[in-house]
DNA sequence: AATCGTGACAACCGCAAGCCT
DNA sequence: AAGGCTTGCGGTTGTCACGAT
């Protein structure tokens, strides 16, 4: 693994960009494509590094960036997949189309940090600063579950990013081949076919393109957000069975959590930007006020009742998915990473959730015991259910 | 008007991984 | 298998704008 040679030798421009150079890139890459960055410069007439142009071209110049303020979803978005994935900006911007890796992680640190940091809540792990009660046994045992769980939400996300990177790479060898000006595919869904518990019942499949009529695929399509995900194969007369989606080259076992709202899909629509916004828990110092802001701020009204948790090479039916409460749930509508994360939130602060028939919502502010007895319940909801999948189970 | 402090964002740097020979 | 090259990633720094003093 030798290191490439710094670039920024003799003669080489540093700084920002003028005007020109970037009319210089831009126009060298339309007509050519990028190829080899090394070469580029010297090709285009630029005192620049290759590096220096890559990066000016995927942080600014490509034509598939949206520029300008982040919208309440997006920055939502961000929050959600920082709890989840930490600082990888890059898993995190293939989230969100049209941003860089670069940007989000500029708008984390400039905004979203000191936002979290000022009401309280630590930015780097997501929880309130004082919260130093989860330290207990039940918890850090919870809380090593969660961490496993992360981290295989993290290596599909990983598989995805590297999926969209792919995707860019053949788009842009394709558009070149046609000496079109280069304009990257969005990340592709797999062809696969969807199967979503939904209140009971399975909907049905949907074929082909990921153009999934499946509540939770069209809310994902409503954002935009289209992920690949594994694949759950469904027969009419049999039980579904999970499958590896071969992501690349490289064939790991995927998750999918597929749960849908109880109610129509239009519970799922996200609100318009700039219809709720920071402000009633911006000056809180409270991580019930933070929690319930992202709650709510989800926008979707889900009901949470059902669980639909499959694993590769093991079928369980939702019935027996279902703990004594029947109150487990990935509500996952927003997307592949969505239930996830509600699920790391819901971690710390579950009473609306895990309360009979969720329809308590008042309850947010029990007290210290309740929190952590119904996050006790809530977590031994899931082990159970993880107790009651095989050993070998690729997820626990 | 000059200086200072701060915020926002662009750009750079160094490392690591993957590809190719 | 080893080494060189390219690219991607995340942390950090530089630069500019703007408001406060």
């Amino acid at each position: 693994m030798g290191r490439s040679p710094c670039c920024d030798k003799v003669g080489l421009k540093k700084g920002p960009w003028t005007p020109e150079e970037d009319q210089k890139l831009l126009a060298y890459i339309e007509e050519h494509g990028h190829g080899s960055w090394r070469a580029l410069p010297a090709k285009a007439g630029l005192q620049r590094c290759g590096k220096s142009c890559r990066l000016r071209w995927t942080n600014y110049l490509r034509p598939d960036i949206k520029r300008g303020k982040f919208s309440l979803q997006e920055e939502q978005t961000i929050i959600q997949l920082h709890a989840l994935l930490g600082n990888r900006w890059s898993a995190i911007a293939t989230h969100l189309p049209k941003r860089t890796d670069n940007e989000i992680k500029n708008y984390w640190n400039t905004h979203l940090k000191k936002r979290l940091a000022k009401m309280g809540i630590d930015p780097v792990t997501h929880k309130p600063k004082n919260d130093a009660l989860l330290s207990s046994d039940g918890q850090s045992k919870n809380a090593a579950n969660l961490s496993h769980m992360a981290q295989w939400e993290s290596a599909r996300l990983e598989a995805e990013a590297r999926l969209v990177r792919e995707s860019k790479l053949r788009s842009h060898s394709f558009q070149h081949q046609l000496g079109t000006p280069v304009v990257p595919l969005p990340p592709r869904s797999l062809g696969v076919t969807k199967v979503g518990w939904n209140n009971g019942a399975w909907s049905k499949p949907t074929e082909g393109n990921g153009g999934s009529t499946v509540p939770a695929a069209t809310v994902i399509g409503s954002h935009g957000l289209e992920s690949p995900t594994s694949t759950l194969t469904y027969s009419e007369n049999a039980p579904p069975v999970m499958t590896t989606a071969g992501i690349g080259e490289t064939s790991m076992p995927l998750i999918e959590f597929v749960g849908t709202t109880s109610g129509s899909s239009e519970t799922g629509i996200v609100k318009d930007e700039g219809e709720q916004d920071w402000k009633p828990f911006e000056n809180s110092t409270h991580w019930s006020e933070y929690k319930e802001g992202m709650e709510n701020s989800l926008s979707f009204t889900s009901n949470l009742h059902d669980i639909s948790m499959s694993m590769e090479g093991t079928w369980t039916s939702p019935e027996s998915l279902r703990t004594s409460r029947g109150h487990v749930h990935f509500g996952n509508v927003m997307g592949d990473q969505e239930g996830f994360t509600n699920l790391l939130l819901n971690n710390f602060d579950d009473h609306q959730s895990l309360s009979d028939g969720g329809d308590d919502s008042e309850n947010g502010s029990g007290s210290g015991s309740d929190y952590y007895e119904d996050n006790k319940n809530y977590w031994n909801s899931i082990l159970n259910l993880v107790n009651s999948s095989p050993s070998d189970s690729p997820m626990f």
